[in-house]
DNA sequence: TCCGATGGGACCTAAC
DNA sequence: TGTTAGGTCCCATCGG
């Protein structure tokens, strides 16, 4: 890496620890410092090893929805109006840009399937039908008695004509593997996201701080640490092509 | 052996 | 009109 390099992926983090200062103050913004700082981390594992950093990520979670707002928060961004603090957003506007509404509102993305394990995965009400198995590692399980009825909404969220099985939204998360964002772990009914799903629904203090650590893959370990995820499956995200100048 | 879970090919649909 | 994401159907294999 060069000087310059040095210098730029310097300021990447400086301006990452800002963001984090931001959001321990309680003033939460979803800028394109926090983008950055995303971007920052994913790129730089080593960095997520230094315990050094762990003072500045806030323990406690922000009063709304860490992944709502993230989501919320991408559709501004991508709209243009990336300087719009979010506690600015009304609730409403919140709960819309949640869901997507993938219907007839021009410009709002789908619902796509990860994104409504997520929201399943924290509703407690769902807790019936789908869990974590390791949040931090991103893990999560099927609960095979009501497997049907998580499909069936499923379904139904996205209007489908026929109705949902467990089955064939199985079918639609293996498709997730050729991208990488979901795969398969070797375990009844459980999967588990990419690194790069996990830290664009989430936040990583929202995640837990394990989600920095490099944690060594034991021979026998079923899944993938999320530290180990990229270098298994090559996968780089979209989002992330902006620092590719970054040799990190 | 049974049955549920898993895997995958092929094609279709709808939104963008 | 091409791409993307997911739905649907169907069949094979695996494992408890």
């Amino acid at each position: 890496m060069t000087s310059v390099e040095q210098d730029k992926l310097g300021q990447a983090f400086e301006d990452a620890i800002e963001v984090l200062r931001h959001h321990s103050m309680g003033h939460l913004q979803y800028s394109p410092d926090y983008k950055n700082y995303l971007t920052f981390i994913n790129h730089c594992p080593h960095i997520r090893g230094n315990s050094r950093w762990y003072g500045v990520c806030p323990t406690e979670e922000p009063i709304y929805n860490w992944r709502t707002m993230i989501n919320s928060a991408a559709d501004f961004y991508h709209e243009g109006n990336i300087h719009q603090p979010l506690q600015n957003i009304t609730e409403n506007q919140l709960a819309e840009s949640a869901v997507f509404q993938q219907k007839g509102v021009k410009g709002r993305k789908k619902l796509r399937l990860f994104e409504y394990l997520q929201e399943s995965l924290c509703d407690p009400e769902m807790a019936s039908c789908i869990q974590w198995v390791d949040k931090t590692k991103g893990i999560f399980q099927f609960v095979s008695k009501n497997k049907e009825k998580l499909a069936e909404l499923w379904g139904g969220k996205k209007g489908n004509r026929k109705t949902m099985t467990y089955q064939k939204m199985a079918r639609a998360l293996r498709n997730y593997r050729r991208t990488g964002e979901i795969t398969k772990i070797r375990r009844k009914l459980t999967y588990q996201f990419s690194e790069a799903i996990l830290q664009r629904l989430s936040p990583p203090h929202f995640l837990g701080k394990e989600i920095f650590h490099s944690q060594p893959v034991q021979p026998d370990q079923e899944y993938l640490s999320l530290n180990n995820w990229n270098a298994s499956h090559n996968y780089a995200y979209a989002n992330y092509h902006e620092l590719n100048y970054l040799d990190c």
